[in-house]
DNA sequence: GAGCCCGCGTAC
DNA sequence: GACGTACGCGGGCTCG
């Protein structure tokens, strides 16, 4: 397989302009000025070099000029017109914008294109280079060959032309299309041929006689009385048509294939003429700065034992250094190690292969004996991206990686904030302007994927390369913003040492029942199948229970029901019709319930239990959610229901090892705690000093009765106000909430802000904060962009006043969480216990906990979870512990 | 058929 | 429509 970035490109250039030109219709600037071919090429070159990272390419022009071939043959390209004035005044910008991406453009006069491009390909075939022609015109073909492919592009999609391709499509060989075209013309070019043979005939006619010669000198044994007429007729016509389609290849260039290598981009020049034709997403995409990468790189291969002592010596001289591995997979349960990348300097990097299929490399112990100190060295300081990964992976070699950790995605996460993508390849083109090669570009993608192990290590190890050289820059750019952005405690003391807690937590996993889903499951299938037949009864009709829009057209056009929403058949809205008695709401209700315990938990987390553990493992994330909070995924373990009781009953399926007990520990309260703290609000904090039940105190202090007067009632309404708090909370919501009217609830929270007068003046001091500086922290200095407060639209500026208030309340609530995380396996540690953290749902961890360890462990977790940081008001826990995760 | 969005529902 | 943060299901659409 060859590499597609070591191909060289040539580009049918003056083809893609007309086609742009026709198909991107109406495209132009505020002015009138078109801008539809400039869209539509550069669209092309964009997506070519997103697709194939090349490193030498070429576009390829016409010029208007005649060429020899139409002094061979007066009527050559006759039928073609003018080039439209539209166009021809977007030429220029074509040619610049090319020229700014640092591409070669080429043309010569009295040549075509095809010529030019013809000539390139064999000059690079005779070097040994592999050449990629992108075109759409089939007269190309015939210069298809092992080293020469033909890349069709079809909007985002292209397809690809070897030899065997160009048989299938047109029914001959490569070396037989100019036959082909000599026989059946080429109406775009007015190529005339032979008239009356077109594609099929040609094709039959070239597979029987094989060449265009044998074709005119056998015509009188042709069967057909017309195609062996026209043969004769038309003999020198075919024989100058198959000359006006021969591409030439020795077009005199002075261009030598050096010229061709691929320059940076200006980055600079870019902007301003993508500002100038107001193409704004573009100018979005582009690099925040221009930063020169070095151009010459030095990549090494480490295959031979010299070479490894060579990075052995580099790395343990620097004070740290940025790694890479490659695996078979995602799965780090599952993914086996195929090399290893380093690097420690600008435009220097090793890649040391140990899992390929094929190809020389030193084995696995040779090379772990060698770097395994380095990697598990406490002096040395380790950069990766995605660590977590990283160390999941070398830990199944053998491997504890050691030394300060500097995961670069969570330095993004914390600068970047976490809507925004953080790739390597993302980052590196971002802030280097870096198009690092996809890893697509190596093992493909979708279904045609392969793993990294069969493929060629010298790819392997340049894209390899790049990656670890890509985290080494990242580092340099992102080591100053922490510094800068004031998060450097919350860097090194939190979210660093997080990333191996989170690693070990995930590879730890958690034991699962897997009978007692099966159970449920088929409990659950036999009450949804009966709910089903009910509902089916009661409509009158069958329809699909799982589709809200058939169920809309059911409810709210056949039956006819009232239509409390316009299209939704939210469970609130069922709700709404149930109590107006309609008992179908009611079964559908139930009908949701079960389908939604059953498919999303009882029927899919079986199939997540990995067979090498035997356990679950979820996936931690560390850089996604806006607040600071973790995320779990693949499953999600921190939406395993407990609200109801069929819901709660799939906990029963979380087990602890053999031996062992689960123990639980959550914040009693932890947002309103931290409300009352961030606020200091007087009433808040006696609330909270009190030790008594907050709800009860704030239905007490809002409804202003004794607290032993608080009826159950008021203090659900006191709950409700109390949640609602946390998400900006508005009269509607709570009225909804609490089935009252809008006024009322307006009337609720005026009275709790009344008495809690501080809690208001943080919301407003928080908000006008948020406008002025753009961003609201956390008690640990975490920044949170806060985008859209100052927007024209009221709803963007609700939702964003909304999310600006809730953050550093839910962000401080994360970082108080994770602050515990990263202290208590410190602790358990020191203490000489066995249990092993095993989840964390946002305001609670769990623990795997030998029965022996339950006292010490719960007094250790709670003392720890208590201490993790010292609020104005009490911080307290409650602790649970059982034979499954229901009972606790 | 793969990939995406939508509506919906689970958690804290 | 209308209170915050997530993940993931099935349906249904688009696109090649």
């Amino acid at each position: 397989m060859t590499n597609q970035s070591d191909r060289l490109y040539l580009v049918d250039a003056s083809s893609f302009m007309y086609r742009s030109f026709h198909a991107v219709r109406g495209l132009s600037r505020s002015d009138g000025f078109p801008t539809n071919a400039i869209f539509g090429f550069c669209n092309m070159v964009r997506s070519l070099l997103n697709t194939y990272h090349p490193d030498s390419l070429a576009l390829v022009f016409d010029l208007p000029d005649p060429t020899f071939r139409h002094e061979t043959f007066d009527a050559y390209k006759a039928q073609r017109k003018e080039t439209p004035e539209d166009l021809v005044k977007q030429i220029p910008y074509i040619k610049q914008i090319s020229s700014l991406y640092g591409l070669a453009l080429l043309e010569k006069a009295g040549f075509e294109a095809d010529d030019i491009i013809g000539t390139l390909a064999s000059r690079a075939k005779a070097e040994g280079i592999h050449t990629a022609i992108v075109t759409n015109d089939k007269d190309l073909m015939q210069l298809v060959c092992p080293e020469i492919v033909i890349v069709h592009m079809h909007g985002q999609n292209s397809k690809t032309y070897d030899e065997k391709a160009v048989q299938e499509r047109y029914g001959v060989a490569p070396g037989q299309v100019v036959d082909l075209l000599g026989l059946m013309g080429d109406t775009s070019d007015n190529i005339p041929g032979v008239p009356g043979i077109g594609e099929k005939t040609a094709a039959s006619l070239l597979q029987r006689f094989q060449t265009l010669d044998s074709v005119l000198q056998q015509a009188a044994s042709i069967e057909s009385r017309k195609v062996r007429e026209n043969l004769q007729q038309y003999r020198d016509q075919a024989l100058l048509s198959r000359e006006l389609a021969t591409i030439r290849c020795d077009v005199p260039l002075d261009a030598t294939l050096d010229d061709l290598k691929i320059k940076p981009a200006d980055i600079n020049g870019l902007r301003n003429v993508f500002a100038e034709l107001e193409f704004t997403s573009w100018l979005k995409e582009l690099p925040q700065e221009q930063i020169q990468i070095q151009t010459t790189r030095e990549y090494v291969c480490v295959d031979t034992p010299d070479k490894l002592v060579e990075l052995c010596a580099s790395l343990s001289q620097s004070n740290g250094f940025a790694f890479d591995t490659e695996t078979t997979g995602l799965d780090t349960l599952s993914a086996e190690l195929v090399g290893l990348s380093f690097s420690c300097s600008r435009g220097k990097a090793w890649y040391v292969p140990v899992g390929h299929l094929h190809g020389s490399q030193l084995p696995l112990q040779t090379v772990l004996g060698a770097l395994k100190p380095l990697l598990e060295d406490t002096d040395l300081s380790k950069i990766g991206h995605n660590l977590k990964f990283d160390l999941q992976v070398l830990k199944k070699v053998g491997v504890e990686v050691r030394g300060l950790l500097i995961d670069t995605l969570v330095a993004a996460y914390l600068i970047e904030g976490g809507e925004a993508r953080k790739s390597l390849d993302h980052l590196a083109f971002q802030h280097f302007g870096w198009s690092l090669t996809p890893i697509e570009a190596l093992i493909g993608k979708g279904k045609n994927a392969v793993t990294m192990d069969l493929i060629d290590i010298r790819h392997v190890s340049d894209y390899a390369c790049e990656d670890a050289e890509a985290a080494w820059l990242l580092w340099e750019h992102y080591e100053p913003k922490i510094k800068a952005e004031q998060m450097e405690s919350l860097f090194w003391d939190v979210e660093m040492p997080l990333v191996s807690v989170l690693a070990e937590m995930e590879g730890v996993g958690v034991r699962v029942d897997v009978d007692v889903l099966i159970l449920q499951s088929a409990e659950l299938e036999r009450m949804m199948s009966a709910t089903a037949r009910n509902i089916y009864r009661e409509a009158g009709t069958e329809f699909n229970l799982n589709s809200p829009k058939q169920m809309a057209d059911v409810l709210f056009g056949a039956m006819k029901l009232p239509k409390v929403s316009k299209t939704s058949t939210r469970a609130d809205v069922l709700v709404k019709l149930a109590e107006q008695g309609f008992p179908i709401a009611q079964k559908i209700l139930e009908y949701r319930q079960i389908q939604k315990l059953k498919s999303t938990y009882l029927d899919t987390l079986p199939n997540l239990v990995s067979p090498v553990t035997g356990r679950l493992h979820t996936s931690y994330n560390q850089t996604v959610t806006t607040t600071g909070r973790l995320s779990s995924s693949e499953p999600n373990l921190q939406n395993i229901p407990i609200r109801t009781e069929l819901g709660k009953r799939i906990r029963q399926a979380f087990i602890p090892s053999e031996g062992c007990v689960l123990l639980g520990a959550d914040y009693s309260q932890i947002e309103l705690r931290i409300l009352a703290h961030v606020s200091q609000d007087p009433g808040l904090c006696a609330g909270f000093e009190s030790g008594a039940d907050i709800h009860t105190h704030t239905a007490s202090e809002v409804f202003e009765v004794p607290a032993s007067e608080v009826t159950p009632d008021l203090r659900r309404r006191a709950k409700e106000i109390n949640f609602g708090l946390n998400y900006g909370m508005s009269p509607y919501g709570l009225s909804e909430r609490l089935g009252i009217t809008v006024q009322e609830a307006a009337d609720y929270m005026d009275r709790y802000f009344s008495r809690y007068p501080r809690v208001r003046d943080y919301v407003d001091q928080t908000l006008e904060r948020a406008r002025r500086v753009g961003y609201v922290s956390t008690l640990l200095g975490r920044r949170i962009k806060t985008p859209g407060l100052t927007d024209e639209s009221r709803q963007i500026r609700d939702n964003a006043s909304r999310a600006a208030i809730n953050a550093p309340i839910q962000g401080s609530a994360a970082d108080l969480l994770k602050l515990a995380m990263v202290d208590i396996p410190r602790r358990i540690h020191d203490a000489g216990l066995k249990a092993t953290m095993i989840l964390t749902i946002h305001d609670e961890l769990i623990f795997d906990c030998p029965e022996e360890e339950r006292e010490r462990l719960g007094a250790l977790v709670v003392d720890g979870m208590e201490k993790a940081m010292a609020l104005s008001v009490p911080v307290k826990v409650d602790l649970k512990i059982g034979a499954n995760w229901a009972e606790i």
